[in-house]
DNA sequence: GTCTATAGAATGATAGAC
DNA sequence: GTCTATCATTCTATAGAC
């Protein structure tokens, strides 16, 4: 369909060049078509913007619940550490992370409460999801700790991370990775 | 001087719209212009851009080197947490932060080699300050920790605080500063 | 240093033929 | 659903008077 391959090349042109700087003429061309036949498929660019950021949000859940999903078996801490890799790993190879940070970190003013309530509803699932692997493996951290508290300070670091990888230099986020997570882990276990 | 007017314009447009979205003409305007009198003070709109960049990068590392100074005398506990809450606390007050972290998260492309230049000098002078505050401070915290692995565990958490404060749910961003607190200090002196 | 006038290009968007 | 033709607007930028 048309339409899909139009939302995933504003995917990447609103990633590289945000809402203002990417232009339907662009976004037309990548695919092979006229600016002007993007408006037999959308209403106009807000329309288009706005499709291409609900498809990010469904995306970007379901890459993390399929995640959790696989390594359901694993202790908490492969868990934990194979996340922040392999999430960290994807900003590489999918531009849907960049456009979703991009988006929810510096929205379009004319739809800041849109997206306000989108990046509010994704951060709530994924409280949810990883609150339920604390809450299942109790016997794998110290007992006087919170979930909740052990949920919301990793999620802290993997938003701490994100940032370092979006500054882009690889060396730095490797040696932030492991201090963070040595002291993160000695944290919830000693 | 008009000049450094200006640029403090562009500055507020520019953390705003991004650098695309803002129009020299809006930013004419709210300094008491016409926008072709901008062309008096800088070269042409990457010149202007460039240069709020810089003066951005110098006020940040002012703001945290005159921070470290006001609370030299504190517990190393109270420096670290007040940070963290006055430097989240002045993203509301002012633009400064807001235009610096979206300038380095998602620069220009036609500046991203300058903005990565620049933002690389940020975060190694941000980590000297701080290793400094640890290596000063070894006996507030477990002897077995390396200052580095501290820093940077802790440089990491602040990262992690300022992505919730750019989602803008305060009442969320208060429970991940708690909770991350309370993990990262149990984690360096347990 | 600020203004008016203006160029030249690009933008989002619409109308209508096929 | 895609095209050509076109419009109105906005943008950065330059030239030259004062």
């Amino acid at each position: 369909m048309k339409s899909n391959q139009l939302k995933e090349v504003a995917l990447i042109q609103f990633a590289l060049h945000g809402y203002q700087g990417a232009s339907l003429a662009a976004i037309a061309d990548e695919v092979g078509i006229k600016k002007q036949s993007i408006y037999a498929h959308f209403k106009n660019k807000e329309d288009l913007f706005i499709s291409t950021f609900n498809d990010s949000i469904r995306n970007e859940l379901e890459v993390i619940k399929r995640f959790l999903l696989e390594k359901h078996s694993l202790s908490l801490n492969e868990i934990l550490y194979s996340f922040l890799m392999e999430y960290l790993d994807r900003y590489q190879k999918d531009h849907n992370m960049s456009f979703f940070m991009r988006t929810c970190f510096f929205p379009p003013l004319q739809f800041e409460e849109q997206i306000k309530s989108g990046s509010n509803t994704f951060v709530n699932e994924l409280e949810t999801v990883f609150l339920d692997v604390f809450d299942e493996r109790k016997d794998e951290y110290n007992s006087n700790i919170d979930p909740d508290t052990a949920m919301l300070s990793f999620l802290t670091i993997f938003d701490g991370l994100l940032v370092e990888m979006l500054y882009g230099f690889p060396d730095r986020l490797e040696k932030r990775l492991t201090s963070s997570w040595d002291i993160y882990w000695k944290g919830i276990t000693k």
